[in-house]
DNA sequence: TCTGGGGTCCTAGGACCC
DNA sequence: TCTGGGGTCCTAGGACCC
C-alpha cells in the first residue's frame, strides 16, 4: 500500500482542508547506528539505554525489525532481550545460531543525524513541529494542494510526502515513514500504518473510513488504561468509538472523551504549531536494586540536581519550581515540588531543595529517583517580554508562597530576572516555612 | 509485558483573595 | 461569625506520548 492515495473523493471543497504530514523515522536509533556501521544493515540490532557493551542491564530503546522477529521489544529489559536474542559473538557466529548486535544509546550522535533531517523538513514546510528526535508534524497547506496531478490519481500532497521521504533517504541515508492527511491525528495514524518506509495518504473525506476498522488503541491519545475502560463499554475499534455516545464518553473520560470521539470521526482541529520552549526539564535514574539507604539516594539526587541545573543554564532557562520524584516499590510514583517566589538559576538551590524534599522519603525504599525544574522562563529573548513576567514581578512577589512577609530581602529575588545571580534566594529564605530540620 | 528516561496535558483539592 | 461565589495559584497524581 506504500505510496497509494487511499480511495477518496477529491471534491471541490477539499481546498478548505489542511494538509498535514507526519514524518516518523523508522527505528531511528538503529538506523543511525547503521549509518556509521553499515555492516549492521540487515542484521538484528538492539540499541539499549542504560546499557553498556558486554553488560546485561538497561532497557531496549530501539530494536530493528530483524530483532523484533525474535520477540525483542521496545522498553524491555536488556536481560530479557538477551534471553530471546543472544548477543552475537564468535562462538555464536561459528555455530550459526541466531544472535543480535547490541549497542548503547548515543543520543548526541542521533541528534546530529536528526539535525540533518530537520533541515530538510524546514526546507519543505513553513510550519514544523518537532515532537521528538525522530518525529515531526508539518503543515504544507499553503504550498501544496489536495488536487490531483493532471491525468493521474495522485494528489500534489502525496507528491510532497514522496519527495520528503526520498530526500531524507538520499541526503541523510535513513528511512522514514510519512503520513499525509487533513489533520494531525490522522496523519499520525497514517504514518504508522505502513511502517517501515511507508507513505500513506488519507485525503479529506476518507479519514473516518480509513480509521474505522483499526483497533481503538491506534487512536492517538488512547493508551492502555483508556482502551481497557472503552473495552468495558463495548468499544473495540475506532469505528465503535466514532459512533459511541459522546455524553457517555465525557462522563467516563472527561473532556478527553469528547476529543477522542472526534478524532475517531476524523475530526481534529489542533493547529500544527512550531516547536516551542520546554515547560520543564528533568533527569531521573533507576537503581539496579531498590535501596533504602538514604545516603545513596541523596547522592544520586544531588548528582541529578547538578545535571538538571546545568542543563537549564545551558539552555538559558530559569526555573521557579523545583521538584523530585521517588518511585517506591513495587511501582508507586511520588512527586514533591516547591515553588520559589521568583525565577532563579541557582544549582546550589536546586540541590538543597531537592535533598530537603527527599528527606520525607528518608526511610522508604526507592527504585528510582528524579529531579525536575519547571515554571521555566527564558531571559535571553523577547519572548520574556511577551510573557510579561518582567512587569509582573512585583505582583508575583506579593502573592509569593514563602510567606516571609517581614523579610524585605526575600521579595527581591523575582526582580532579579536578568541579573539573577546576585539576588537569588538561598534556602534559608524558604526553610522557615517548610521545616528546615 | 512488574516497568528506562524525558516530556506534555489534565484534574482535583486546598489555600488564599476579593 | 458560618457564609456566597468567583478566580488564581500551588501541589500531587494520573494518563499518555516517544
Amino acid at each position: 500500500m506504500a505510496g497509494e492515495t487511499l480511495p477518496g473523493v477529491a471534491r471541490e471543497d477539499d481546498s478548505d482542508s489542511r494538509i498535514v504530514l507526519h514524518v516518523d523515522m523508522d527505528c531511528f536509533y538503529a538506523s543511525c547506528e547503521r549509518l556509521r556501521e553499515p555492516e549492521l544493515v540487515g542484521e538484528p540490532l538492539v540499541v539499549g539505554m542504560g546499557y553498556e557493551d558486554g553488560e546485561s542491564f538497561g532497557a531496549v530503546a530501539t530494536a530493528s525489525y530483524e530483532a523484533r522477529e525474535y520477540g525483542v521489544e521496545s522498553a524491555q529489559p536488556i536481560s530479557q532481550a538477551l534471553e530471546r536474542l543472544p548477543r552475537i559473538d564468535a562462538a555464536a557466529a561459528a555455530a550459526d545460531e541466531p544472535a543480535g548486535h547490541y549497542r548503547p544509546v548515543d543520543i548526541e550522535f542521533y541528534k546530529s543525524v536528526a539535525g540533518e533531517v530537520k533541515e530538510i523538513l524546514h526546507d519543505c514546510a513553513d510550519v514544523v513541529r518537532e515532537v521528538s528526535v525522530d518525529e515531526a508534524y508539518l503543515d504544507v497547506t499553503d504550498s501544496s494542494s489536495w488536487r490531483t496531478v493532471d491525468g493521474e490519481d495522485r494528489t500534489l500532497a502525496e507528491g510532497v510526502g514522496r519527495y520528503l521521504k526520498q530526500r531524507i533517504r538520499r541526503d541523510v541515508g535513513v528511512p522514514a515513514s510519512v503520513g499525509v492527511a487533513p489533520n494531525m491525528s490522522a496523519a499520525k495514524v497514517a504514518s504508522d500504518y505502513d511502517k517501515p518506509d511507508g507513505l500513506v495518504v488519507v485525503p479529506p473525506g476518507s479519514v473516518r473510513s480509513f480509521l474505522e476498522s483499526l483497533p481503538v488503541t491506534e487512536v492517538h491519545g488512547v493508551g492502555p488504561v483508556t482502551a481497557r475502560k472503552m473495552g468495558e463499554m463495548g468499544i473495540e475499534t475506532a469505528g465503535d468509538l466514532a459512533v459511541a455516545d459522546p455524553a457517555a464518553l465525557e462522563d467516563r473520560f472527561g473532556s478527553r472523551g469528547r476529543e477522542l470521539h472526534e478524532r475517531a470521526r476524523g475530526n481534529d482541529d489542533r493547529e500544527v504549531t512550531p516547536t516551542g520552549r520546554p515547560k520543564s526539564l528533568s533527569r531521573e535514574s533507576a537503581f539496579a536494586d531498590a535501596t533504602d539507604d538514604h545516603e545513596e539516594k541523596s547522592q544520586v539526587v544531588a548528582a541529578l540536581a547538578a545535571d538538571v541545573a546545568e542543563r537549564a543554564r545551558s539552555r538559558g532557562a530559569m526555573y521557579r519550581t523545583i521538584g523530585i520524584k521517588v518511585v517506591v516499590p513495587p511501582y508507586e510514583v511520588n512527586t514533591r515540588a516547591r515553588s520559589l517566589s521568583g525565577p532563579v538559576d541557582d544549582p546550589e538551590l536546586v540541590r538543597e531543595v531537592a535533598l530537603d524534599l527527599l528527606s520525607e522519603f528518608e526511610s522508604d525504599a526507592a527504585r528510582k529517583v528524579g529531579v525536575r525544574v519547571s515554571n521555566l522562563s527564558f531571559a535571553d529573548t523577547d519572548q520574556s517580554r511577551l510573557d510579561g513576567w518582567e512587569g509582573a514581578d512585583a505582583t508575583r512577589d506579593e502573592s509569593g508562597s514563602t510567606g516571609a512577609r517581614h523579610d524585605d530581602e526575600v521579595t527581591d529575588d523575582a526582580g532579579a530576572s536578568r541579573q539573577q545571580r546576585e539576588t537569588q534566594p538561598s534556602l534559608g529564605d524558604f526553610s522557615g516555612d517548610f521545616g528546615g530540620d
